[in-house]
DNA sequence: TATGAATGAGAGTTCATTCAT
DNA sequence: TATGAATGAACTCTCATTCAT
């Protein structure tokens, strides 16, 4: 993302921090522009003067969503001993998916990206790197004999994911963050791996 | 659901057909009632006569889609043999959340479930009733030793369901319904199942 | 205009007139929506119900107006003298013209069509059936003898209305309609004519 | 003008340069700040240093084509000849408003003059000056007989601006200027002035 | 049951202008 | 002089719902 180098003015962050407080809160669509500067605590048109409109104010927060995703593209990519990666990426991943705004931002993001193509592109693009780098971490696996090499990756690893997201989900409505929920899948995954 | 023994006029399931067509061409919160009655062919007012609002119309669709899962749990309770139940469930269920417009739907019910506790309730009630039936089977199948019983059998039960249905909301854009996703899932599932 | 023998609800031409209104008073871009609905005594969303937007009403207008000039189109055309013809029809077209809300009207439709292709369509056809309409007339002038022949009868039906009208919008700050200007521009236009 | 003889900053040109641009493309109130600026190439907030406001644009732009009437002006008080004097003025002024810029502009101009008093009365001024000085030369040009002396003067000049400005109008959506329409004008202009 | 006119709050966005830097 | 963030009223239009017919 060269082209966020760009000084980037301090409002800019303001609002969308109060944006991510109303999408929480609301949900996207029900979300007005002057619920959000209220929230911000500007005016009405000065929110113009540092976003398209709305719609852009998601991208924006859909492109800061998928730089988050990097230090788990990263984690992935160190695949000397695949079993200990994919074991640090589900532990982490859960707790990751298991904060609410990561949770319901996913949720929003991802309901939106079904039918705005924009958002699509950022939402795909985003999801697209981490699939492919869990993708390679399980291929490596498979290689080294440590995972089964009957199922394709690619489906494992986004079978993964929708796992440990869909308990972010539902831990929603939990008191705490539902670490055993959390231990019990990691373990089904990886049992699920073994050759 | 006794409530819905009543004659039901066969206008009020023409204007569900039209919301149904709707919601998964915009979303719910996208679609307006005049698009509704647009689609329906009748008249803005009428459709007050059959629904309290719109808000009714996708409770009403919550309750359907609910009453498709009862084949769905009556099945997974027929459990003399968990593993074969188990495997019919996977497979069936994989179809069955496969198709676009229960996967859209789905997906629309499921975010306003977050935040509106009308459909929250009904959608919730589905849902556990759903997950209580799975989990009775991994239960049975834990208890004949054909299945390990490391796990807690309703998180399990949950990853089973987020599994298929992410396959489905993923199938979304593909051109079939990727068959071959679908099995790989159903194979994962129950080697992780493995005692 | 055979699309136009629709029942047409009485509180369109409501709308029209209050439009009509506004548009006098503060031309057509200056004039909001709200002023119209305030006018017309009627609730905002109402306007919508018998418009689709402000353009349509301002297209509305102009088809009216151009209806309006059927009359003089008619009169036109019986054109066994082309002289009292047309000394009819700059005399009532100049006092038609020196109607302020003619006048007005027709410089604001005008100015829009200049940049509207909806405006300038509907202003252009209603326009070149006048000008068609009156160089017929002068043609018939030319063949009989009565008007020279040295110009192109066209160009001279398109001077006489800039000339009329011009005279029209001119009257418009002055506190009777200047009859004397009108006889003065009517004996220039004849005086111009003969052969 | 003698208020006009400050050292007139030349950004000040350039920003009426493309407020000319944007009210030709776009019509004046069309036109925001914004466009002006963004032609201009400068900021927002600089076009008021130059500008008390976007009105006061539009009243220079008024003021100068009214200096630009003096060439006429001048020429029309020339009148040893007047027949000589009026061909002249009506083939010159004929060229001078069909140029896009000048014909867009005069309408611009005149249609905000019939409800903007400021704009009414740069424009008045300028108008009133051409009219006496056309007045002036038909009024020469009756006392030494070569033209009648049926009709009021004023209104004449009048009639020649309107024709001429209404063919000016009109050459806009013609590929070249239409020097035919021109001279037909003239010619039949003349003609109606016989004795 | 069926119609569609009526409502007015609310949607997202643009506006001309001001002002601290 | 020059900048662009800040303002909030105003813009056109859509919303879900009501109600007289």
């Amino acid at each position: 993302m060269p082209d966020e180098i760009q000084p980037l003015h301090p409002r800019k962050l303001e609002i969308v921090e109060a944006a991510v407080i109303c999408f929480l809160d609301k949900g996207y669509h029900q979300t007005g522009v002057r619920d959000i500067v209220g929230q911000a605590g500007i005016s009405l048109g000065n929110l113009y003067n540092h976003f398209k409109g709305k719609e852009a104010i998601l991208v924006f927060i859909a492109e800061i969503e998928g730089q988050e995703l990097s230090d788990f593209i990263d984690g992935l990519s160190s695949t000397d001993d695949p079993t200990a990666t994919l074991e640090w990426f589900i532990q982490e991943y859960a707790v990751y998916v298991s904060l609410p705004e990561n949770a319901l931002l996913g949720v929003e993001i991802l309901t939106e990206a079904l039918r705005n193509p924009i958002i699509a592109d950022v939402f795909g693009r985003n999801r697209d790197r981490l699939i492919a780098a869990l993708t390679d971490c399980l291929i490596q696996g498979v290689k080294s004999g440590v995972f089964g090499s009957r199922m394709d990756p690619r489906v494992v690893a986004c079978l993964i994911l929708d796992a440990l997201e869909g308990q972010g989900l539902r831990s929603l409505s939990l008191p705490s963050g539902d670490k055993l929920a959390r231990d019990t899948i990691g373990s089904f995954l990886l049992n699920g791996l073994r050759p």
